[in-house]
DNA sequence: TTGACAATTAAGCTTTAACTTAAATATAAT
DNA sequence: ATTATATTTAAGTTAAAGCTTAATTGTCAA
């Protein structure tokens, strides 16, 4: 049996700032790991760490090319994420909701 | 200066399965601990600690009465959450376009 | 084929997280 | 006053995260 790419963890995942940052320059244009690691203070190997983790959740994929290695976004496990923040979005319309009203009395 | 709120950390908070599950309950209700901590298969203090961690990022709040502390939902730090998946949002709707493309083609 | 480059894996270290039990605090009930 | 209840805080343990440097693998170029 194959399990569903370790769904679940993807929380865990983009639990780490690098890791969201890593997420955020590949929503741009795919691109190998030396250039993704120029971005953040650690070094090479920190970075290859990371994408070890998002590969594991199946946020990234790698395409290997010549030597390098692009990777490239895969966003799908996030939609676990929307779906379940997406439960909590009526309780802030709610209170923004409540303000306009408020402001609507006292204008 | 009153920093704002532990923001960022937001998605620390919520990466731990345990903290999801209060935030779930509490979406339904106002709970008092130890109603809470039944939920889940740890003690009493651990249950504590968690609820800790989601009043230091804002996530909930605290009413007291009697001797009972009853946690109440603030959502409004999922808000930063919300916003940051958003923006991955056209990636799986432009994969399920593809898809319906292709049904179309192939149908 | 040797050497440089791109990246990962291995090994080890340090910090943080997630628990536990025990002690402390605060309120309520007897 | 004592005792019981609700919760937190303290202290300690274990495991997992996040790094680093060093060693390894694979590909290209001279």
């Amino acid at each position: 049996m194959s399990r569903p790419p370790a769904s679940g963890d993807v929380f865990r995942a983009v639990a780490d700032p690098t890791r969201r940052g890593l997420l955020d320059l590949l929503a741009a244009e795919d691109l190998p790991v030396n250039d993704l690691a120029r971005s953040f203070d650690m070094t090479l190997p920190a970075v290859s760490q990371h994408l070890r983790i998002l590969r594991e959740v199946g946020l990234v994929r790698e395409r290997r090319e010549g030597r390098q290695r692009f990777y490239h976004l895969r966003a799908d496990p996030l939609r676990e994420m929307a779906a379940w923040v997406g439960q909590y979005e009526r309780f802030w319309r709610r209170k923004l909701q409540a303000l306009g009203a408020h402001l609507e009395r006292n204008p």
